[in-house]
DNA sequence: CGCCTATCCTTTTTT
DNA sequence: AGGATAGGCG
């Protein structure tokens, strides 16, 4: 047990040792955090201060819960390997599975299905559809998004306010929505938070039971936690009843919180200070990731943040090598850059994996990947189309769904006519209006249909019931192998030319079904609870399956920013550092914005192990635009000292344009094919142009538009922001 | 019913 | 520009 401790700093040993009371762990980028948190959970079991059955770990992602897990096995004895009652999980992987043990308590269905963002964004269409709804008007996806704020906010249908007309029709529509949802027996995501939420303050018992249970909880990345998430912590936590023995042990960072704009609330991890009267905060401080100069920068840039709990990482790495930032003269010429480096450092011994290239928007990762093959570097895009999001799969995985419930109306319209069987819109609407006037699943009101449409109807609820009957007793991968062939969506793949990935991803489901399995037989996680179908179903919801290809093989890493928090690599590009990129321009119109991006610009930094680029461009292709760009503020906000200037030579500290001086133009030239003159814009002006400002000082004009008087031009005044301006009233001078 | 074109919309994203 | 999706036409 003692040994647990003993690669530890001091601070790490007192934050796995503390007293089971309310503690905050402050923890730096790379300070070991995670490590603290298992080390923390392996150390109250192995001291026999708490039974596996009185833990309940909480973590943002599938990832993170099965690090942790894998880490626990191999930390504690094996009397407690197998940490059965031990429960670890994402905060919807939990309040699902307290839904499904609590399910009649909870009003939902034994087996109710969970609604991922596709589903939910059509069971919405098909609401709008049967109110006639005009969905111009209120356009799904906002619609969706408007249902979602309110529920991450603990808000229901009933208690939401609206004081203009619009808002209080939208608040109609959520709560049709959440009628029909109850009506099907489904939930969605947010739901499964809030309903968890709702059984355990209006449950007495349900609640003492857990809250007497759950001595210890443990949450992960605390500064990610949004409303709902904290006020479901505060019931289970029972800050307002305390039971003996019950303490949270928050870990965050409030430097890395970089979700707010999804409803994260960094003030969470001072609300929790407060309301749990803390008195343990432990800041993790040391560094065991990056050199001395990659942190120095880190450092200084978030302390241009105001709103910061306060925190210096350091190390005793020593400093390490400069950061190198790059000026290209284009994208282009920026991912050439970029791509020969990196193959520069491959050829040093640096393994591709551990080379990443990150972007602030995923559009900006095109010019990288288009670079990288041509040069023959093998490389791996992270974020994409995820697994089960597969429309082959979620076909699949419809069929499975009815098997298990044929009232599953979202599954129902999913796979009713796929493959084609003659049940076009007309049949398809016949039946919607049978199941709207009876009130009852599209699968009952199919029963009755008269005429064409009741025969192919029919037809389909016959394969269903035979597929249910045949199944009955068989295996999951057996089912799912068994429903992909009687359905028709083999034979339906076998004969598209593009079909032969998606049998292969059919093929991978049953595989997946069956890793499902073994994994549950002697997992921590789910000790037998319902059926296997719906188990399976309810995993392939809440776990988006980072399946992809090119996995196991060693490759340079692409991805956003946002995508790499929790790595580290050997050598990090940032790319794109450019005004009105990163930091994003739409951030100024968000509260905080600048500071969020500036966050996610620490993120970035404190990825890289020994080396650090920070690239950007003069000129970007943006939705189809050339935009002429400033760097951005965030590398004026570094050390110069710490800073190396590489690339094109004499690369200039302020960047003219690159079409004004000859030698910029021939470089262009090469790097980015045709030679163009540069676009004109009205009074005199030219696009790419560089202009002052009485106001707003230096700046480019990046676009124009309108004609004489009502000429106006889009400035990038970098710090300023970008800024429309009406020729005939700004003092505009050429520079 | 299915294919083709027109139109829309592009910050970040997990569950 | 580019891709995804929706609606219209054959």
């Amino acid at each position: 047990m003692s040994d647990l401790l003993a690669q530890l700093n001091p601070q790490q040993v007192a934050a796995v040792t503390l007293p089971p009371q309310h503690a905050l762990i402050l923890a730096g980028a790379g300070s070991g955090k995670t490590r603290v948190l298992t080390t923390r959970i392996a150390w109250l079991i192995s001291t026999g201060q708490a039974s596996p059955h009185a833990v309940l770990a909480v973590t943002f992602t599938n990832k993170a819960a099965k690090e942790m897990l894998t880490r626990l096995s191999a930390m504690l004895p094996l009397q407690f390997g197998a940490a059965r009652g031990l429960w670890v999980g994402t905060f919807h992987g939990l309040c699902n599975r307290m839904l499904r043990l609590h399910h009649r308590e909870a009003a939902l269905p034994a087996a109710f299905p969970i609604l991922d963002m596709a589903d939910q964004l059509s069971a919405i269409k098909r609401l709008l559809k049967n109110l006639g709804v005009d969905d111009e008007k209120f356009p799904p996806r906002e619609l969706a998004y408007f249902i979602n704020a309110h529920k991450e906010q603990g808000i229901r249908a009933a208690q939401a306010e609206g004081y203009d007309d619009y808002t209080q029709r939208r608040i109609e529509l959520y709560a049709e929505y959440e009628a029909q949802c109850q009506r099907e027996g489904v939930a969605d995501f947010a739901e499964l938070l809030l309903r968890c939420y709702e059984l355990l303050s209006r449950n007495e018992p349900l609640r003492r039971h857990y809250q007497a249970r759950f001595c210890h909880i443990l949450v992960d990345e605390f500064q990610d936690t949004n409303a709902l998430q904290y006020r479901w912590l505060k019931l289970l936590a029972g800050v307002d009843v305390p039971a003996p023995g019950a303490s949270l042990f928050a870990v965050g960072d409030d430097d890395q919180s970089i979700y707010a704009f999804r409803g994260a609330e960094v003030g969470n991890m001072r609300a929790f200070e407060r309301e749990f009267r803390v008195e343990n905060v432990i800041r993790l401080e040391q560094n065991y990731r990056s050199f001395g100069n990659i942190l120095d920068a880190a450092n200084a840039l978030i302390q241009h943040n105001q709103a910061r709990l306060g925190k210096n990482l350091w190390t005793d790495a020593g400093a390490g090598e400069p950061i190198r930032v790059f000026a290209g003269f284009s994208d282009l010429d920026e991912a050439h850059y970029v791509v020969d480096e990196a193959r520069a450092l491959i050829r040093e011994g640096t393994p591709p994996r551990q080379i990443a290239l990150l972007y602030r928007s995923n559009a900006q990762s095109r010019v990288l990947e288009h670079q990288l093959f041509t040069a023959g570097v093998p490389y791996r895009v992270h974020g994409g189309l995820r697994f089960f999001d597969r429309q082959e799969v979620k076909h699949a995985l419809a069929y499975l769904r009815l098997i298990v419930n044929p009232d599953d109306d979202t599954a129902f319209v999913r796979v009713v006519n796929f493959p084609a069987r003659g049940i076009g819109s007309r049949s398809f609407e016949a039946l919607q209006g049978a199941a709207h006037r009876a009130n009852s699943s599209l699968y009952n009101a199919a029963a009755g249909l008269p005429g064409k449409a009741g025969v192919a109807v029919g037809n389909f609820i016959r394969l269903i019931e035979a597929l249910r009957a045949e199944t009955q007793g068989v295996s999951l991968p057996e089912v799912i192998e068994h429903l992909i062939e009687r359905s028709g969506l083999r034979a339906h793949y076998l004969g598209e030319k593009e079909g032969r990935e998606r049998l292969e991803n059919l093929d991978e489901l049953v595989s997946a079904a069956t890793r499902f399995l073994q994994e549950e037989d002697d997992t921590l996680v789910n000790p037998a609870e319902g059926d296997a179908l719906s188990a399976f179903l309810a995993h392939a919801s809440l776990e988006a399956g980072e399946h992809q290809a090119g996995e196991g093989q060693d490759a340079v890493q692409l991805m956003t920013v946002h995508a790499a928090k929790g790595l580290e690599f050997d050598a990090v590009f940032i790319t794109g550092l450019e005004q009105g990129l990163f930091p994003h321009e739409n951030s100024e119109l968000e509260r905080d914005g600048l500071e969020e991006e500036r966050r996610l610009m620490y993120v970035a930094i404190t990825r890289a192990r020994q080396r650090l680029y920070l690239t950007h461009a003069q000129t970007r292709l943006l939705h189809g635009q050339t935009r002429y760009c400033l760097p951005s503020r965030f590398i004026e906000e570094l050390p110069e000292a710490l800073l190396q200037p590489v690339g094109h030579a004499a690369a200039p500290a302020t960047y003219g344009n690159p079409y004004a001086s000859g030698a910029s133009a021939g470089r262009q030239e090469s790097a980015g094919g045709a030679e163009r003159a540069a676009p004109e814009a009205p009074g005199g002006f030219r696009i790419g142009q560089n202009v002052h400002h009485a106001k707003f000082g230096a700046g480019v004009i990046v676009s124009a538009e309108g004609h004489g008087a009502d000429a106006r031009v889009q400035v990038n005044f970098g710090k300023q922001g970008m800024k429309w301006l009406a020729l005939a009233y700004a003092k505009l001078t050429a520079v």
